[in-house]
DNA sequence: GGCTAGGATGGGAACGTTACCATTCTACCT
DNA sequence: AGGTAGAATGGTAACGTTCCCATCCTAGCC
């Protein structure tokens, strides 16, 4: 048992060469050998069980062949779900990924910042989803970021088109019948695709005819004021049926729960929500999504770190990506029961 | 704008002092130098923003604070807790996490553990969920295996106490009135958290009086086989209230979804599972479920590498974690409809 | 036949750190 | 006063690679 991994150099006197020749045969100029010496290289690095150092690789040629990724929650199965397509590109273009959660914790951003540097990550994809002060100034490392922009940072961004995924909301909405809207959000100051959405949302109303009201509140506060709100919001009387729109994932599980706990049945009010969720086909009558492309999502954010990478100087990327309407019950306000017609559609 | 990150050396001539006071500055030997000393060369690395180069550090010193961590699957939100759980740890003990997903696949997993290596991670969390063959025998890196055993590998195993889980969900659902069981799994062949909970599942059914079934199916496949199947159960007569034990998250979901599709309410027909799941208190109504504590796993898994890097002469050791009863409308046979007494319990 | 082109190989000097040993200086003891 | 302990600091050789340059050899050319 090696008390001590091989190194280059056991191999080069194991196989009677030199050490520039396996690192040779090691880097990408194994052609470049004989085919007797390849043949004894290989034999030796087999046998020794030798695999090449990356850190001191990394120190030599200045690269190390990684990557960094922050994540704001790493137990959103939004941001697992790029992840995965992220990893998934770094593999393709042989990278492999520091993954780092936040906690949505500026102080464990700035930590795990810090970390991401000392190994000297070649780019870094980042999610941030509470406001904070970036620490990314200081830093040199090409960056994008995912899912929101940062105002004073010079970084390409990846996500998805905000506006046109309100829009197909409130057509989807209007379509059905619903005429007046309460939208549910996390507080969207600082935070800019909550912004981008809020926003959308207040100058997609008028054109369609719709009426709507505004409830921002962090979705692992009390539900008690989420309660109170949409009981008020459901109590009021109006003319025509109304709905829920809820800006992401974290609050449609929060507005579900709320109906829950409401004893609501989604449907007569509308329920509908940004980012598509395991168990939507599975709360009766079908909870309506618009589903984020993700593993588009996760690629292209590589793929736009690598061309920074490549040419440091070109123009900022804003890449957005559109959603998919995923149609169910709890937008059918016409037909009060409606066995849904297919299983759920997954991944 | 630095084109090149500044170095130890760039520090020490800055502060006008030697590398090794700069060294010694940015090691645990702090207190060994005079508090000029200190002055001056926290205010030149301030200015240059210096950060240490872990690659050259691991290099020279031999230990790169890196922890490797490889999970079958990343979207399995099981995985993603215990992760979590993890990293946490893994910062708490000034290590970082290069986190891996093997999307299943034995060779995914091969060449992840090579990278792995190459960077010289001094520890290794494993969670692997598909049959395999390691190919950790070669690897000499402190490992701890997560869920799941491996014969051939001297390796640490921390998971669930499955036979304590498996009699829990017996035990509840005998006091509960069901007789008969049907209990689903993925494919258990090599995978000993599922051989044991199986073991275990047809060694309870006798003393408590219990009928069971067994239907092992991948989750992913056809949804087909599984509704036929559950429906040919639930078609048979019996004098006493039937109940379908899940073994996972995975097949609870296939299970729901089955449910769903046949139109079945949980309940009448009992549903319950191990692994507790965000939607679990809303699909009707409400999944009774037995919940890992995934906090705590992940937390002693890096407890335990780090008492085998301490001490890698030491005894294996076999941590079994207890699992907790959420128990819901869909083991409540004898109340066709419970309206849930409180929200769902978060995580 | 001497010369060169170019392919194959090897020898060192980095890369940015840390570990070890050496040096200097002050202060205290006998 | 001479000696020494110990604190503060510096110099230098590694760590395992890659990169640049040198060397050797074979073959082809005029």
């Amino acid at each position: 048992m090696a008390d001590r991994a091989p190194t280059l150099h056991d191999v080069a006197s194991a196989a009677g060469a030199s050490k520039t020749s396996v690192s040779r045969y090691f880097g990408d100029e194994r052609e470049r050998l004989s085919a007797a010496l390849q043949e004894r290289i290989a034999t030796a690095a087999e046998q020794l069980g030798f695999s090449p150092n990356r850190m001191a690789r990394g120190l030599k040629g200045g690269h190390s062949r990684l990557i960094g990724m922050l994540v704001a929650d790493i137990r959103n199965p939004f941001s697992v779900a790029v992840m995965h397509g992220v990893e998934q590109a770094c593999r393709q273009h042989g990278y492999s990924l520091m993954l780092c959660n936040t906690d949505n914790d500026p102080a464990q951003e700035r930590a795990h910042l810090e970390m991401l540097n000392a190994y000297r990550v070649e780019g870094l994809v980042i999610n941030p989803t509470g406001s904070r002060q970036p620490a990314l100034d200081a830093q040199n490392i090409p960056t994008v970021l995912l899912d929101r922009r940062l105002d004073h940072a010079r970084a390409d961004v990846v996500g998805l088109d905000n506006r046109l995924a309100i829009e197909m909301a409130l057509d989807h909405l209007a379509a059905q019948g619903y005429r007046e809207v309460f939208y549910l959000s996390e507080p969207a100051a600082r935070v800019s695709s909550r912004e981008q959405r809020l926003a959308s949302f207040r100058h997609g109303l008028a054109p369609r005819g719709l009426h709507g009201e505004v409830h921002c509140q962090a979705p692992d506060c009390a539900d008690e004021s989420l309660k109170a709100a949409l009981s008020a919001f459901i109590q009021r009387p109006a003319a025509a049926p109304k709905a829920v729109l809820c800006a992401n994932g974290n609050m449609t599980l929060a507005a579900t729960r709320a109906f829950h706990a409401l004893a609501i049945r989604p449907g007569a009010t509308g329920l509908m929500g940004i980012d598509e969720l395991d168990w939507c086909g599975l709360v009766e009558p079908g909870i309506t999504t618009l589903a984020q492309p993700t593993a588009a999502i996760g690629h292209s954010a590589v793929a736009c770190l690598l061309k920074r990478l490549a040419d440091p100087a070109r123009a900022i990327d804003d890449i957005q990506h559109s959603p998919t309407l995923m149609a169910r019950g709890s937008t059918a306000a016409s037909t009060p029961f409606q066995s849904p017609p297919a299983p759920s559609p997954g991944r």
